[in-house]
DNA sequence: GAAAGGTTAGACCACGTGGTCGAACTTTAT
DNA sequence: ATAAAGTTCGACCACGTGGTCTAACCTTTC
């Protein structure tokens, strides 16, 4: 497929589904919106899922690359510097990316609908934060009376709260004082740091809680 | 309204709204569900709309009676007892009507589709929860660097992925190994005390932690 | 008993949806 | 130059949706 094509389709499927949701985007609106035809675009994907997996195999990249390489810690030390610095990297790629953002939470209420077809790719955007936490489990630096999968969930909602919250604000802002690049910067970094206040308490073993 | 046909109505519209959340919910389905006619219900309820407001409104009501009273605390001590009373509360009722926690569950993630209609009747549910983080504000108990409503997501965030992880865990035993009632017993007492242990980590301010 | 008002039934409508299809156009291979 | 393959187009279809409307049916009132 032709790459300005395929570019305008994307554009769309992603602006229609981060305005509407994934259930709720309208395949023949995502097909109006890209300017292409429909027989052009159902030569290609056959229907809306499959547009959305590509789509979302997209977003999975673009993440995976601004997030980089980060090691899985070996030491509980070390456990809490990489996880803020996952942290870090996350709530700044979003920053930058807030169509991406809005796309991956649609994804994340409307999960169940895809029933697990996205998983393969979900794995590649989550498959860290999974690790790092089963990690944390072996070398202690996360508590064992929680199963990992709820603590999954658990981590996966508060970073989806705690984003939220900040894009909001900082959206708020930006619309009615238009404040200047830096006073948001120090509220990301403050930001950034009570996300890893919350998650330090969230998943410190009984016994380590100072 | 004839009693009957209001509950044939009102039980078609949970089950509908519960299987398929809000937006997706037909009503169309809904109307054929409850055996009644369209000409029925469109001259009681002119849209979903209406009707789901008014089976909002009577979880709503189901929910408050079923938590009772409970007295603001004043003290920090007073806190986290009436804070853990609460929870258990809610968690019970949950338990025992898993209709109203799904249909809550869809509520929450489709709020925005009502555009705050369902805020007046929201507020029955979760006056006192939003009250409770306040007043803990007040008397020190709850940490003062988060936003009040950003804390307030905290907790509906956290009761909810909590709640959908023991309510899967228990569903899925009572399944294949039909546990007894009094083993679930137990893994809700457990479940009460690390909702406990884990709000109050997450809302104790700084100083204060142990 | 008849008129009036409240209630019920379901045929009907317009619309947006996902999806199909054949004809036309473009590119490539022979 | 011609045939074949790849691509594009938009009219078209069946379906489910929310919603309307009239004719009939009760129930009450006079």
């Amino acid at each position: 497929m032709d790459d300005a094509k395929r570019a305008s389709l994307m554009d769309a499927a992603m602006e229609e589904f981060a305005e509407r949701g994934i259930e709720s985007a309208s395949y023949n609106k995502i097909i109006e919106r890209s300017g292409l035809s429909k027989g052009t675009v159902y030569y290609y994907f056959e229907n809306k899922d499959s547009l959305l997996l590509t789509v979302f195999n997209e977003i999975c990249e673009r993440f995976h690359s601004a997030i980089g390489d980060l090691e899985l810690p070996d030491t509980k030390e070390n456990y809490w510097s990489i996880s803020q610095e996952y942290h870090s990297r996350a709530i700044r790629f979003f920053f930058e990316n807030p169509l991406v953002w809005r796309v991956l939470f649609w994804i994340s209420k409307d999960a169940p609908y895809m029933c697990g077809q996205l998983e393969p790719f979900r794995g590649k955007v989550m498959r860290f934060m999974d690790g790092l936490i089963l990690r944390g489990r072996e070398i202690g630096a996360v508590r064992r009376d929680i199963p990992p999968d709820t603590i999954q969930r658990l981590m996966y909602a508060l970073g989806k709260v705690m984003t939220a919250s900040i894009m909001e604000e900082c959206e708020a802002e930006r619309c009615k004082s238009r404040q200047r690049r830096e006073e948001e910067q120090v509220k990301i970094e403050k930001f950034i740091s009570t996300m890893h206040d919350l998650s330090k308490r969230i998943l410190t073993p009984e016994g380590d809680l100072e």
